[in-house]
RNA sequence: GGGACGGUAGCUCAGCUGGUAGAGCAAGGCCCUUUUAAGGCUUUGGUCCUGGGUUCGAGUCCCAGCCGUCCCA
C-alpha cells in the first residue's frame, strides 16, 4: 500500500504539495475556527438575505472540501466539518493571488475560509470568503462523490475513507456511542460502580470459549486474553462492591461471521441481593430507555421487521419452547438421554456421547427453538449442565434461574442469578474439567482462587451479559457485526 | 468446514456465443462571476486479483490459489 498503488493522480497532488512545500508551512496550524458548519446552518435557518446582509456577520470555518465547482471568476466549494456541510463563495476580486491557487487545490483538501454570512439566490446559507487557506493537501482521490464507496472491504480496510465519504456510516458509530452512554448513565442512576479488571488472564474463565493464547516473557507464563471479566467481578462481589459492571472487550478464538468478531464488547453487570427475575427487569429498561431515546418508540425495525420491545417481554421456558416449536415431541420424556438423542438423529442435530439430557436439549433448542422466538422474549430455565455458573433452582435442580433475551430469533443477553454456594461451584468446575479431559476445548478451567473468595461468602446476586455489538447492530438496523465495528477483523492485506 | 456470488481505470460500473479495453465521476488543458451531481470543449489514465492450462487468439473457457460478500453447519 505504499508506492506500488501510485498513479497520476497521486503524482500530481504530490507535485502540488511539493510547490507548497516550497513556498512556506506546507502544514499550517495557527488557523482557528469560530464556528461548525452545522451549527452556523441550525442558528441561522430562518434568517433571511437581508437580514444577514445587514448583520455582516464573521465567521471562520474549517473542514474537508468535498465539492468544488468553478465558474471563471467565481467558485463555489462545499466544507465539511464534524456537524455538517456549509457552502463557501469565492470570488477572484476579493481573492486575487489566493484565487488563483485555490484552482489548483483538490477535493479532498483541508480548506480554511473566513468571511461573513449570506444567501445565494437559491436562498442558501453560504460564507462570501475574504481569506482562503489551505491547511492540508490531501494526496489520495477520494472515492465517487455520487457513488461513495460501495466496495465492503474497502470501506472496512481504510475505514477513514468510508467515514470520509459515507454519511450513514458516520451516524452508525455517533449511534453506537449514544447507546453506550445511555448504558452507563442508567447504571450509573441505579448506584452501579463501572470498575475494569484483567484482559490478561492466566485461567480464562466466564464463558464457554475457546480463547486466545499469549505469553508474559518476565514471568514466563502462559496467558489468555479473556473470553469474559465474570469470575473477576464476581470476586468484587465478595469484596463489597454490591453493584459493578464494565464495558469492555472479549476476545474468543472463534470463526468469523456477520455475527461473530473475534474481539467483540460486552456489558456485564452483577447486582447483589437480587436475582434473575430483577435483571431481566434491567434488561428491559435497557432496551426500552434506548428506544425512547434513540427513536422516541418502541417499535424498532430491524432488517425489514417491526419488533415491539414494550415490557415486558414474553418469558417461556426452555421446555416449554422446545414442546412448542418441535412437533410430536414427547414433554414427559425431555430428561431422558436415550430419548432425547433418538430426536437429535431424527433432526440430524450432532452430539457428543457424554452430552446429557441438559446439553441436548440445548443442542435442540438451538437448532430448532431460538428461530421461532422474535419478538423479545426471554428464555429461561437453562439446564444446570450447560450453566456452570448459575445458581441450581430451589424446586428443580435439573435447572438453574437463568435466562437468555432473544429478538428475531438472536440472542441478545444472558442472565442468571449467581451461583454463591462455594462447594456447589467445585463440583462445578470439577464436571467441566472432566468435559475439558474429554475433549471439549470450550469446557472451563477450575478456577482454585475464584472458589477461594466464593468460600468467604458471596451475597446472593443476579447476574448479566449484554452483547453491545449486537445491541448496536439491532438499534442502527445494521446487518453484519463489521457494521458497527471501526476496524472489523479482516485478514492482512497481501 | 460446505455452497453460491464477486474481484476490469483513483471511485461506481458495462464488456453478448473467445477476436484491438469501455462509460460516468475524479484528474490534466481551455472557456465561464450565484453554482450545488454546475455547464461546454478536450486530453490522460489498465498487472482485466494471482499462477498455470486450452486455443491461431483468453477480461471471457478450464484448473489451482488469494481476497471479499452472503447462506449453511
Amino acid at each position: 500500500m505504499t508506492d506500488n498503488d501510485e498513479n497520476h493522480l497521486i503524482a500530481e497532488r504530490r507535485a502540488k504539495l511539493q510547490k507548497l512545500r516550497e513556498r512556506g508551512v506546507a502544514f499550517p496550524n495557527d488557523f482557528r475556527r469560530t464556528a461548525l458548519a452545522g451549527r452556523l446552518l441550525e442558528e441561522h435557518a430562518d434568517a433571511s438575505a437581508e437580514v444577514l446582509e445587514g448583520a455582516r456577520l464573521k465567521v471562520a470555518v474549517a473542514g474537508r472540501m468535498r465539492a468544488k465547482r468553478i465558474m471563471g471568476k467565481a467558485s463555489f466549494i462545499n466544507l465539511e466539518d464534524v456537524s455538517g456541510t456549509i457552502q463557501v463563495f469565492l470570488q477572484q476580486a476579493t481573492l486575487g493571488e489566493v484565487y488563483e491557487d485555490f484552482r489548483t487545490w483538490d477535493v479532498g483538501d483541508i480548506v480554511a475560509a473566513e468571511g461573513s454570512l449570506f444567501r445565494t439566490r437559491t436562498g442558501e446559507l453560504s460564507v462570501r470568503a475574504a481569506g482562503l487557506r489551505l491547511l492540508t493537501k490531501s494526496l489520495r482521490p477520494l472515492p465517487d462523490k455520487w457513488h461513495g464507496v460501495a466496495d465492503t472491504e474497502l470501506r472496512y480496510r481504510q475505514r477513514y475513507v468510508d467515514l470520509i465519504v459515507n454519511e450513514h456510516s458516520r451516524k452508525v458509530f455517533a449511534t453506537r456511542s449514544k447507546i453506550v452512554r445511555q448504558l452507563r448513565e442508567m447504571l450509573d442512576a441505579r448506584d452501579f460502580l463501572e470498575v475494569e479488571t484483567p484482559m490478561l488472564q492466566a485461567i480464562p474463565g466466564g464463558a464457554a470459549a475457546r480463547p486466545f493464547k499469549t505469553h508474559h516473557n518476565a514471568l514466563d507464563l502462559d496467558m489468555y486474553l479473556r473470553i469474559a471479566p465474570e469470575l473477576y467481578l464476581k470476586r468484587l462481589t465478595v469484596g463489597g462492591l454490591e453493584r459493578v459492571y464494565e464495558i469492555n472487550r472479549n476476545f474468543r478464538n472463534e470463526g468469523v461471521s456477520t455475527q461473530h468478531n473475534p474481539e467483540f464488547t460486552m456489558l456485564e453487570l452483577y447486582q447483589a441481593y437480587g436475582d434473575y427475575h430483577d435483571i431481566m427487569q434491567i434488561v428491559e429498561d435497557m432496551f426500552q430507555g434506548i428506544a425512547d431515546k434513540l427513536h422516541g418508540s418502541r417499535l424498532i425495525d430491524y432488517q425489514g421487521r417491526e419488533y415491539n420491545l414494550s415490557r415486558p417481554f414474553a418469558r417461556l421456558t426452555i421446555e416449554q419452547i422446545l414442546c412448542a416449536s418441535i412437533v410430536d415431541l414427547d414433554g414427559a420424556r425431555l430428561r431422558d438421554v436415550a430419548y432425547l438423542r433418538g430426536v437429535c438423529d431424527q433432526m440430524k442435530v450432532p452430539f457428543k456421547s457424554g452430552d446429557g439430557a441438559g446439553k441436548l436439549q440445548i443442542e435442540l433448542f438451538e437448532r430448532s427453538g431460538e428461530a421461532t422466538l422474535i419478538q423479545p422474549t426471554f428464555a429461561y430455565a437453562y439446564p444446570a449442565e450447560v450453566s456452570p455458573l448459575s445458581r441450581s433452582n430451589d424446586a428443580d435442580p435439573f435447572l438453574t434461574d437463568r435466562f437468555e433475551l432473544f429478538i428475531g430469533g438472536r440472542e441478545y443477553a444472558n442472565g442468571f442469578s449467581e451461583l454463591n454456594d462455594a462447594e456447589d461451584q467445585a463440583r462445578r468446575f470439577r464436571q467441566q474439567v472432566e468435559r475439558k479431559d474429554a475433549g471439549d476445548e470450550e469446557a472451563m478451567y477450575y478456577d482454585a482462587d475464584y472458589i477461594r473468595a466464593l468460600e468467604y461468602g458471596m451475597p446472593p446476586a443476579g447476574g448479566l451479559g449484554v452483547g453491545i455489538d449486537r445491541l448496536v447492530m439491532f438499534f442502527t438496523n445494521s446487518a453484519s457485526i463489521r457494521d458497527v465495528l471501526l476496524f472489523p477483523h479482516l485478514r492482512p492485506e497481501t
